[in-house]
DNA sequence: AAAATTTATTTTGGATCCAATATTAAGTCT
DNA sequence: AGACTTAATATTGGATCCAAAATAAATTTT
């Protein structure tokens, strides 16, 4: 084992796209690095957390890694056995299934709570959202589209004003992020997502409930076919 | 400020009720104390929670503290301001319907999901869970009939086999926790309870799911109604 | 050689120490 | 006195150190 001095090195040169200015603390730090390396695939599931290696790789001591571990924990994005430490939470085609079920019913409500109350800033906040999501598109540049795709959705979740629900959602997005993102990579699915927003917010300008949940679901039940696909694959 | 050395004193004699082989790591000791201690009113809500202050009381260092508060950061239960520290969380009225709107809906789908695949032991168990209420209910027990009514529901609630929904229920239930102990403390209440309790039983008996999700709205909606009144005194 | 046992190593959990920030108190100026 | 500034204190955040448990490796036993 290893026990060198620790250099602090996020503070100066740190190669990395986005993290433009270092968060305020070092936890938060860890806990967007730590998301991203899931994301990515850095952290594969099934894959045990080592705090010593991750403590060293981000040039900071165990303590902010095992904060940031713990609320990941409460996110079920990584497992915890008390003195085996944290894995990379898998998802098995059950727990994916979950997921989407639970956001059919808990988007519903946001969405329904959200048209009673929605703003036009909103509205022309969400179609700032669709630009962006058809621009990255365009580039090809899965990483910018999840982004903006998820602004998207967000968009129309936080106007419902619900924070426990909104916290709700952002956990079951988080948990099949990395699936998301595979889904965008093939450039028929994108398309299809460009069209899906737009009839979307056509039925936000309407202010017709029903018919945006229907189109919701629609738009939802279409990745989760494909994505159905990934999952059963990896599972071999 | 103090600093004498850590006794570590719950390994030896710690007077609590519950708690009785302390729990594999001292921060899940930490977790179930400072949960008790919110529950009791201990802290209050809006409460700041000094990490000092609570290791001293609790006989161990701030470090197990620390993880704890994480995850009750994760459960909402406690709020989080960086370099400012937590505070124990307030439940406004427009909160407490936020959280009661959320139960409908995710019980709604647990309890349909159980009663397809529901065994004769769930049922011998909730009704057990059952019995236990009704016998605490009688010798005006109300800690121990909240954890065996808690225990009455999710034991509909686990049989869904939908971790990420129990997990979200856990979080709705333990935000209103303070207040539903309120509620038992009126003879009236604990007598209407019980009297509930027994539609419901029937209702899973007979596998009639819409009647059984119409006697767990009634069931809630009562709590609500009664609740209100003591989260609107309290704002004053 | 395989199983069981012992020893060494790794890894986690917790305590203590130190630095940085926030809060409070004291002092200064108008 | 009240507002502003500066010093003192309290509190959090992070690093390091140590003990206990878990894992891996080596040794012994059958």
């Amino acid at each position: 084992m290893m026990d060198g001095k620790i250099r602090r090195n996020h503070r100066v040169g740190w190669t990395m796209d986005i993290e433009a200015r270092p968060p305020q603390t070092t936890q938060q730090y860890v806990l967007s690095q730590v998301r991203r390396a899931i994301l990515t695939g850095k952290l594969a599931p099934g894959a045990p957390i080592r705090q010593d290696t991750l403590a060293e790789q981000l040039g900071v001591s165990r303590v902010p890694i095992r904060e940031a571990l713990k609320i990941l924990e409460g996110e079920g994005q990584v497992t915890y056995r008390p003195r085996r430490g944290y894995v990379v939470a898998e998802l098995a085609l059950e727990d994916f299934l979950e997921v989407y079920r639970l956001r059919r019913i808990l988007e519903e409500e946001a969405i329904r709570q959200t048209l009673g109350r929605i703003t036009d800033e909103d509205v022309t906040r969400l179609e700032e959202a669709h630009a962006e999501v058809v621009r990255s598109s365009r580039i090809h540049d899965i990483t910018a589209m999840a982004a903006a795709n998820r602004l998207f959705h967000f968009t129309l979740f936080e106007a419902a004003g619900m924070p426990r629900l909104l916290r709700f959602l952002n956990i079951l997005w988080d948990a099949t992020d990395v699936y998301r993102s595979r889904y965008y990579s093939e450039e028929s699915n994108r398309d299809r997502v460009d069209q899906e927003h737009l009839g979307i917010i056509e039925a936000v300008r309407a202010r017709d409930a029903d018919e945006l949940v229907r189109r919701l679901n629609e738009h939802r039940d279409g990745t989760v076919a494909t994505l159905r696909e990934f999952i059963t694959e990896r599972q071999i």
